[in-house]
DNA sequence: AGACTACATATTACATGTAACTATGTCAAG
DNA sequence: CTTGACATAGTTACATGTAATATGTAGTCT
């Protein structure tokens, strides 16, 4: 009897099109598919082996996602940022992440600071491997959960959207290991805060960090040589 | 041979997913269909005489937009709102217009004040008339112009999306025409602080009017009698 | 009555068909 | 060499088919 318990866990969200739009989703931001690379439905389906309906709707989800751009009759393709576009981004996520670190450091519980401890943790890591990529979804991880700390989902969500979109745009802007360094002890510094439940320091301490990585894009847009 | 021009402007962006969309989107906002009202997507092909292929995708974009939720294999329905959730997107609103008219108070252009100067003088012709519906649809516009104020596309869009929202999630609180006028008397306040381009007294302004409407919705929460 | 099963109905999720449109390459004329 | 007509290939947008799944209801057993 105890052999037939319920199919259970298995087949919870098994659709194809969460499957296809994940698979995308992180081929985008691995940098597998290239901005301004089209997503053209058929290919993607006979690729997959799937039909084309899943892959249509994945695509429109990452149209939604802002990871790609869509014209009517033309199709999408992959999102592809100026560093102008980059600015803009990192002007509205400085916006949304400094108030979710100012609710944050009222509302976080003890769950989000172990979180953020091991996020932290796992960015210490990569950087003395000088394990770039690993540093990259750390930092994805550590933005992301700074603005779930807000406890309101609408914020919560739009943090991620943008981080997403920010990757992708800054992708092309190389980064030296001393910079993902500075990037780590400025998120050290935003954690302390956020423990002893400081929000304004938090907040002080994260606008430094938007405040250098702009003036490091603005340095980047400035100079000449855009290889 | 002057006979035939090209079919020219006319199917322009003439998609059916677009145009079925736009009345989805606006029959949610009208509050023709009520909140937790399950989109059944061959139900409103039938009664749009369409397919369901433009239909599907069409319900997936109101997805996107927060004004209906998903879940797997279940369908989508209308997005229905409690008071908490109107207060967190009020919160969520908060910060990302205060921000959009600080930006804008000094990237303003004549063009930006111009439509905020019809837009609020419409609003006045609506409440003169006693036009809830009326003042509810400027109101909407207004906020969207702060939005844009920014001219920072992400957070433009993001103040839009919230804003739909909140105009779902506030549909069932009534509002008197005492608070319409309130609320013009607030937005004024704004605008007249943003032709000075004062970017503090425009967003202390409109923090004012946030206050308000939190407070008045946490009375109307407080309130026994949710009928 | 209450709980379980069986059946009927409707919908989702995926697959596939097809007309119309877009982009691209070829080739002749200027 | 450039321009524009034309054919070709690939894709989008919409339509439709269908198995699996969810939901509602009647009937059965305890």
């Amino acid at each position: 009897m105890s052999a037939s318990r319920k199919p259970q866990a298995k087949l919870q969200s098994e659709r194809l099109v969460d499957k296809v739009h994940g698979l995308l989703h992180r081929d985008i931001l691995s940098g597998k598919l290239l901005p301004g690379q089209p997503l053209s439905v058929p290919e993607i389906s006979r690729q997959l082996g799937v039909s084309r309906s899943p892959v249509r709707e994945a695509v429109l989800q990452l149209v939604a996602d802002g990871l790609a751009w869509e014209e009517a009759r033309k199709g999408a393709v992959v999102a592809q940022f100026g560093l102008e576009d980059a600015l803009q981004l990192l002007e509205a996520r400085e916006v949304l992440e400094l108030a979710s670190v100012r609710l944050g450091a009222v509302r976080a519980t003890s769950a989000d600071f172990a979180a953020l401890k091991q996020v932290l943790h796992s960015q210490q890591l990569s950087i003395q491997k000088a394990n770039f990529r690993g540093y990259l979804a750390s930092d994805l991880e550590f933005h992301k959960l700074l603005g779930s700390l807000s406890h309101n989902p609408a914020l919560g969500r739009m943090v991620g959207l943008l981080k997403d979109q920010s990757l992708l745009a800054q992708d092309s802007v190389s980064r030296s290991l001393v910079q993902l360094e500075l990037g780590f002890k400025e998120h050290l510094a935003v954690f302390e805060a956020l423990e002893l439940r400081n929000s304004e320091e938090a907040a002080g301490a994260l606008l430094k960090h938007f405040k250098r990585i702009r003036e490091s894009l603005e340095n980047w847009l400035a100079l000449p040589r855009h290889s």
